[in-house]
DNA sequence: CAGTCTACCTGGCGGC
DNA sequence: TGCCGCCAGGTAGACT
């Protein structure tokens, strides 16, 4: 979990307590957290006087007395604690370091991600690990980042995380520099500026220097020592702050993923396109609203096309024909959706199968799609069971369209329908009424054409100004 | 090779 | 209450 100012604060700590201290003896508790030769590992140690204790990006070099060095990298939940010899060792305790004033240093680390390595004074800073790595933001330019990132394919946050780029600036610290340089992190390395990588330049040794003043930021009970917390955490602009107003703009911060982890932003200030959900009543509208939005410009995604395509797949033609039959292929051998629908009105088990083959690819589509568009202003997305098949937590907004019955009966009778009534009743899945107080917003389609346009217009230059 | 996914670990938390 | 899946401040290695 430590990023540079963390280390730094647990390396000042480290000082005031094992500066000048010799270690006695060791214990290795975990082996496999010790990447050079492990019969090395105490005699190199054991007997050696802590004279310095320096640090590189994220990794602490402890310098001892007899030209040997200790590189360690926290990684996730790495930490130091010093406990009185007659104290039991804490829970997580990894490597024990015994001093020569009754004291122990524990080396803790709940998740074993933690590496350590012992190297010779002469040239340790060619160990692989150190000798990759790329500047601290401290000693780089905006020339040095754009020649590192300009003809990198990545999106920008990956890039600044990328140690051999810029070194000691991980998730919590990203986030807080791209939002202060007002870029969206799904922009594409490729794509930043010289006077963009300035501002990250500048803003993350900003918030890096904060945030080594006030001691790091402690978040989720890491502390760094026993009862020491960091202070920079309640200064965080990004960072956690997902749903919570902007501390800029006020407009709501939102949550999405880069190269798997959170990344929190604020659309409005870091124009990161919001993703719009079109949910509804059957035959409410939604794919007029769909059409609509699709002629106002903006990239549109209809769950019902993307069935379509996918039966089109011969993956699916397989799951299909396994499932229901040959009966549920057409002459032309296409899949046969009314014969489908026909079957899973009878079946709910094969209603189920079905779904639950289906919906997880229709999920990664969306998914892909909002990744593929990050830099538009605007996506929207139709949903016919967003809530009932937990759509809902894809997007950002959701617009839930009602509908008058006369409008729903002159809506199926428009697409083809003899009773539509019947299909009325007949469908049960849509349970748009208990789930229409969690829509972010609700339009009544019961008039005109025009009118319903001018409401879904309404709707989306609201949300426009959020972003 | 660059870009992407996954493994490495454990614990806490929310949902069922 | 337990069980399950997801998430966590990081990175290396194995893929395509
Ligand atoms: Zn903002």
């Amino acid at each position: 979990m430590p990023e540079l100012p963390e280390v730094e604060t647990v390396r000042k700590s480290l000082l005031n307590h094992i500066l000048n201290r010799k270690i006695i003896s060791i214990d290795i508790l975990y082996p496999n957290m010790i990447k050079t030769d492990i019969n090395n590992f105490k005699p190199s140690l054991e007997n050696a006087k802590v004279i310095d204790i320096q640090r590189i990006g994220k990794f602490l070099i402890f310098i001892f007395d007899n030209n040997k060095v200790l590189i360690s990298h926290l990684r996730m939940e790495g930490k130091y604690y010093y406990y009185n010899e007659n104290e039991k060792n804490s829970s997580h305790a990894r490597i024990v370091f015994h001093l020569d004033n009754n004291e122990k240093m524990i080396y803790d680390d709940t998740r074993k991600f933690g590496i350590m390595e012992v190297h010779n004074l002469n040239d340790y800073k060619n160990a692989e690990c150190l000798a990759k790595l790329g500047k601290e933001p401290f000693d780089a330019d905006e020339n040095y980042l754009f020649n590192k990132i300009h003809h990198l394919k990545c999106d920008i946050k990956t890039a600044i995380l990328d140690q051999t780029i810029l070194t000691g600036i991980g998730n919590i610290y990203a986030d807080e520099t791209l939002f202060a340089s007002k870029i969206n992190p799904f922009r594409k390395a490729n794509s930043i500026t010289l006077e963009e990588c300035k501002k990250i330049i500048i803003n993350s040794r900003n918030i890096l220097n904060k945030a080594i003043l006030e001691g790091g930021s402690t978040v989720s009970s890491y502390h760094p020592e026993n009862g020491v917390d960091g202070k920079f955490q309640l200064l965080l602009n990004a960072y956690g702050r997902n749903n919570l107003p902007c501390k800029v703009c006020s407009c709501t911060m939102h949550k999405g993923y880069i190269g798997g982890r959170g990344t929190v932003y604020c659309p409005h200030c870091q124009n990161v396109c919001l993703s719009i959900g079109i949910y509804g009543k059957i035959a409410s509208g939604k794919s007029e609203a769909l059409k609509y939005c699709s002629s106002l410009g903006y990239k549109v995604f209809s769950c019902d096309e993307c069935v379509n395509k996918l039966y089109t797949l011969l993956e699916t033609k397989k799951f299909v024909i396994n499932l229901f039959g040959e009966a549920s292929l057409t002459p032309l051998g296409g899949i046969d959706k009314h014969y489908i629908k026909n079957q899973i009105s009878s079946s709910i088990e094969l209603k189920t199968k079905l779904e639950n083959y289906l919906y997880p690819l229709i999920k990664e589509e969306i998914k892909k799609f909002i990744n593929e568009n990050k830099e538009e202003k605007l996506i929207f997305i139709e949903v016919p069971l967003m809530f009932e098949s937990k759509f809902n937590t894809l997007v950002d907004y959701i617009i839930g369209i009602d509908a008058s019955y006369p409008t729903q009966i002159k809506n199926l009778l428009s697409r083809g329908s003899k009773t539509p009534d019947l299909d009325l009743k007949l469908n049960q899945n849509n349970q748009f009424d208990k789930y229409a107080s969690k829509c972010d917003y609700l339009i009544h389609n019961n008039s005109s054409l025009e009118d319903f346009h001018h409401k879904l217009n309404q709707v989306i230059n609201k949300i426009l100004l959020m972003r």
